[in-house]
DNA sequence: ATCATTTATTGACTTTGGTCAATGAAAAGT
DNA sequence: ACTTTTCATTGACCAAAGTCAATAAATGAT
C-alpha cells in the first residue's frame, strides 16, 4: 500500500507508527465488474482506497440514473455524506471495471483519530479537500453551460472519456445523452 | 461569546482551557451596512463568527452579480476556499445589514490546532459539515428545478425571504429575477 | 462470423428559462 | 410630502436543452 502512503504525503507525512496503525486497519478486497460496494439504503460505514478500478456513484430517480461522481485508482471512494451523518445512503457505488480496494471502517478510523493527532489532522485535511472538490463542482453547475462543463472535463480528465460510456458522462454533467452528443458534434 | 461556545457544543464540548485559548484569539468588530469584510483578490486569512447581521458572498461576472451564499447571525462566514488554499479570493463578502462579528486569523487557528487535539477535531467536524452543506446545494442544482429550489428555500429558511431583496434570492438560486417573480406568481 | 443488445447520433417538436422593454410598486433621499 | 432611484411584475420573443422516435454504430454473446 505504498501508493496510499504516497497519496497521504500530499497532505501530511505520517511517521512509521502512525502509518502502521493505519495500515493495520485496511482490508484488501477484489471487486468484480458491476459489483455494488455500497447499496442504496445501507449505511456507509467505510472509506475505500482504490488500488485499481473505476467506480461510479449514482442513484435512480423516477427511472433515470443520476451520476454524482466517478472514482479512479488513487481516489478514495465512499458515500461521504452517509459516512459522516450515519444516515442510510441514497446512492449506490458500483464498480465499472474489476478492481482492488482497501477498506477501512468508520469505527476504526475514529479510534485512529483518538490515538494520533496527526491522523485527526489528516482527516481534517481530507475533509477540507473534499469540500473544495464539491465547491468547484457546484460552481460549474451554477455558472457554466453544459458545453463549458464538458470542455473542462475533457481538459481535466480525458482518461475518463475513453473509459466511460458517453451516456454516463452525460448523466455526470447533468444533461441528456442527446445534448452531449450534439455538443460533441458541433466543433 | 457564549453564543459561539454553544454553537460549538453541537460538534464537540470544549473544556475551559480550550475555550479560553480560543476566545483569546477572537477580535470583536462592528460592521456597517454595505461594508466589505473581504474584497476580491485579497487572501482570506480569517474566519468570522457572526454575532449579529446578514452577509452575502458574491462576485461579478461580466456585469451580473453571482451570489453563492448568505450568512446569518450564528453562522461562520469566510471564503473557505481562499482560506484553505491561500489563493486570492474571487468573491466579496458584504454586509447587507450592520452587524457585529468576531474574527479569528488563520495563523492563530493553526496554532490552536497544534496546541489542542480537541480543536483540531473541531476543525475537522466543521470542515465535514461545510462539505455536507455544499454537497446538498450541489444536489439541488443538479437535480431540482428552479421552482423546487425556491420552494425548499422557503421551507428551510423563510427568514431569508423577508430580509433579502428578491433579486438577490434569484441570483442565489441561479435564476433571473424575472423567472423568480414568475415562479412566485404561479401558485 | 452472426445475431442481439446496448449505445450514439440525428431530426422534429416541446418546454423552460433568459433577455429586452415597459409599467407599477416600494424605498430612500432631500 | 415629493422626487428619485431601486426593485418587482408582466408581456413578447428567443435560445438552449429536453423528449420522443427513428436509425446507425459499436459491443457482447453464442
Amino acid at each position: 500500500m505504498e501508493a496510499l502512503r504516497k497519496y497521504f504525503d500530499k497532505y501530511i507525512i505520517l511517521n512509521d507508527e502512525e502509518w502502521n496503525d493505519f495500515e493495520a486497519c485496511l482490508t484488501k478486497e477484489s471487486i468484480q465488474k458491476k459489483e455494488l460496494i455500497l447499496k442504496e439504503n445501507e449505511k456507509c460505514d467505510f472509506l475505500a482506497f482504490i488500488h485499481e478500478g473505476i467506480f461510479r456513484f449514482y442513484s435512480f430517480n423516477d427511472g433515470s440514473e443520476r451520476i454524482t461522481a466517478f472514482f479512479f485508482s488513487g481516489d478514495f471512494v465512499t458515500n461521504y455524506r452517509s459516512f459522516l451523518t450515519g444516515k442510510p445512503s441514497e446512492h449506490n457505488i458500483e464498480a465499472l471495471t474489476e478492481g482492488v480496494i482497501y477498506r477501512i471502517k468508520l469505527a476504526q478510523l475514529q479510534e485512529l483519530y483518538d490515538k494520533h493527532q496527526t491522523l485527526e489532522r489528516l482527516g481534517r485535511l481530507v475533509a477540507e479537500n473534499l469540500y473544495l472538490t464539491v465547491a468547484n463542482r457546484l460552481d460549474s453547475f451554477m455558472f457554466q453551460s453544459p458545453a463549458d462543463r464538458y470542455n473542462e472535463l475533457v481538459k481535466r480528465n480525458s482518461k475518463l472519456l475513453s473509459e466511460i460510456p458517453q451516456y454516463m458522462i452525460a448523466a455526470y454533467l447533468g444533461i441528456s445523452p442527446e445534448t452531449l452528443s450534439r455538443i460533441r458534434a458541433r466543433k
